[in-house]
DNA sequence: CAGCGATCATACTGGGGCCC
DNA sequence: GGGCCCCAGTATGATCGCTG
């Protein structure tokens, strides 16, 4: 094996072990112990932040802020990279925001010249664009770290009905349309919901009184698949699932159609009218509602009755802001 | 006991020159 | 251009004394 050779593999090795003697390289790379301090000594001056214990039971380290071994991109892969990482410059907040900054520089300071043009005229052009959201998002690190390590917490939480404390287990964190969102489970419900975490006014990890829930096999991912595939909660099969119906106009169906998870239960007639039937979670009821009443007369939910009543609501609301009384009143 | 630094001998590698 | 040889530079291994 040649030299250049060992040094990267030797590199990829130190970095997924942390902890090594020189001695159980040497024996691994089949070279004295002396080559391997060498060697060692080669990866400390590019960079690899290595520590050693002398002593009995002494050895190397990795310190925490490691380095990951140099990779070789195509041109394409390069860009694509770049505008993969770039997209998240537009997010408002980022679970690892310096990070991305420091990344996306140290990245394009190391393509060639022309492949740096190229991004640069490809910036004037394409754009992955989110809504920035002013909302602070304090606690979302503390959030996808409980989630990472299975740990529950204890939040004050700015629900409809105001601030109120409950403990939660988060399974991880997404972002939607510049918000970010955290599904968990709740002790307090005994079951999985929905958080907005712009609304998480305060967290801390939960006291002995929560132990922490086993949820390593459901990830964020399966948030998303149809409700029957997800996994009951600890306390029962407690989703709390409700058929939603809508009928939809022609245009409707249109406004509908930049709703992803519409796609498939979106029913289309000969018209171009349409019926929505889909099952949701009654913490969604929130969202749904707000989105309906945006849609106007072009959406109608025909179910659930709470649903239907809580539009009621909102456009008795709406129609008494815009002075009722002062007019004939509504058709 | 484990790592560090220094020294020395040996093996290997690659560049340059020469010849065919 | 390809093959061969020489030689300087580099890599490697062994050893020793030292530190913590």
């Amino acid at each position: 094996m040649t030299k250049s050779k060992r040094l990267m593999e030797l590199m990829i090795a130190v970095n997924k072990r942390r902890r090594f003697t020189v001695r159980e390289l040497a024996e691994e790379f089949g070279v004295s112990t002396r080559t391997i301090m060498r060697d060692l000594q080669v990866l400390d001056e590019l960079g690899l932040p290595l520590y050693a214990e002398y002593g009995p039971h002494g050895g190397y380290r990795v310190l925490n802020e490691r380095l990951l071994p140099p990779i070789m991109f195509s041109e394409q892969e390069a860009l694509a990279m770049f505008f993969a990482y770039q997209s998240l410059q537009h997010y408002g907040a980022l679970p690892f925001s310096e990070e991305s900054v420091t990344a996306l520089k140290k990245f394009y300071y190391y393509l060639p010249d022309d492949t740096k043009q190229k991004i640069d005229r490809l910036q004037e052009r394409v754009v992955f664009w989110t809504p920035k959201r002013q909302a602070a998002v304090p606690h979302l690190k503390l959030l996808l770290d409980a989630s990472l390590q299975g740990r529950p917490l204890r939040i004050t939480y700015d629900s409809r009905e105001g601030p109120g404390e409950r403990a939660i287990q988060p399974i991880g964190v997404y972002s939607y349309n510049g918000y970010w969102y955290c599904p968990a489970y709740c002790f307090r419900k005994q079951r999985y919901l929905l958080f907005r975490v712009d609304r998480v006014l305060q967290a801390e990890p939960a006291g002995e009184e929560h132990p922490a829930v086993d949820l390593s096999e459901y990830t964020i991912t399966d948030w998303f698949l149809p409700p029957p595939q997800q996994p009951p909660g600890p306390g029962g099969d407690a989703h709390g699932l409700l058929q939603l119906e809508v009928r939809l106009t022609k245009d409707g169906v249109r406004r509908c159609r930049w709703e992803s998870w519409f796609q498939e239960e979106l029913v289309v007639g000969e018209e171009g009218e349409g019926l929505l039937r889909i099952r949701i979670r009654h913490d969604e009821m929130d969202y749904y509602t707000g989105y309906f009443l945006s849609l106007g007369a072009d959406a109608v939910v025909v179910q659930p009755p709470e649903l239907v009543s809580r539009l009621r609501e909102a456009v008795r609301k709406l129609y008494d802001a815009y002075g009722a009384g002062e007019t004939a009143g509504p058709p």
